[in-house]
DNA sequence: TTCTAATTGAAAAACATTTTCATTTGGCTT
DNA sequence: AAGCCAAATGAAAATGTTTTTCAATTAGAA
């Protein structure tokens, strides 16, 4: 399930934010957009719509969307700093892949009996938790397969 | 099982690295921190022991001991930069106190069944994985807990 | 001891994010 | 419809982190 442009520009009157212009294209963006965005990324399209907002405005929007819990944070691994998403409403996990950034999200990660193993055995109270598997995807496994079998004569350069 | 000091000198020198003062007391303070630093929080513990040592030399130093494998990043949640602590051999993952920052360790994830199934479903050839559990640790909890007991008859300021 | 490639620190550059502040504006009240 | 004002905005500066550049130093092999 996934909030639609309506529900969020709904949710941000309820909670007493105003829905102004810049606001409303950012939340476009975000809505119409399949990949996990870094601010930059964000206001980079933004733009593309209104040439006037600023990326001060996309940082203090995703503040807000995230706060209301409409985008989520993705931590892609390596030294990659965080991105944001759009996302389904339920508790969710990301299967990232490395090569091209495309991202698919899953639910069931089953960890209650590990959580409570866990907090019984360090006397931890866990609140939540993080779990990202990171891989190729199946189009860009293809390509690195092929790129083998055209490149297996070559030679490689040592470094 | 964890790294001593003469073995990761060992093998810097084994993998071509020099042994340079500088690298022994960045690993010095790294071995004898149970808290995971910051590049930041490491240099300012080097500069104690030894105040000419530069930031740099500690970011370099640090991608050496990654690549190495003697130290790991940390995803700590929140808008947060990636932390790196020392680590034991075997892959792990890490119980986080979101008070305090304690970290433990822990090896057995299980998730192997979970990333066999998600690898099948979305044709994903999977690498690696993140897991990290968030909370309170003991002490933090009951920091927590005596605080609420403390205050419960106070009245809470609006915001 | 000599030699040289690796390493170092300082400084600058490159980025990412936050703060400040004067100006504008969404949307409630008349 | 007009007025009002707290909230929101963009520009610029400030802050913070990481990387690059470069001339000087040095670890360690010969
Ligand atoms: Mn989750
Ligand atoms: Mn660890
Ligand atoms: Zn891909
Ligand atoms: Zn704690």
């Amino acid at each position: 399930m996934v909030y639609n442009e309506k529900q969020m520009l709904n949710a941000l009157h309820k909670h007493g934010y105003k829905v102004t212009p810049q606001r409303r294209v950012i939340i476009g963006v975000i809505m119409n957009s399949h990949e996990h965005l870094t601010p930059a990324a964000l206001h980079e399209r933004v733009l593309r719509l209104d040439p006037s907002v600023g990326l001060v405005t996309v940082y203090r929007t995703i503040e807000i969307l995230t706060e209301l819990g409409f985008i989520c944070e993705m931590h892609a691994g390596g030294g990659s700093r965080s991105y944001l998403m759009r996302r389904p409403s339920e508790h969710h996990h990301h299967l990232i892949c490395s090569d091209c950034g495309k991202v698919i999200d899953f639910t069931d990660c089953d960890l209650d009996k590990l959580e409570h193993r866990l907090a019984q055995e360090n006397k931890f109270k866990i609140d939540s938790h993080l779990l990202e598997f990171l891989g190729q995807c199946r189009e860009c496994n293809k390509k690195t397969l092929i790129n083998v079998v055209t490149n297996q004569d070559k030679s490689v350069p040592s470094r």
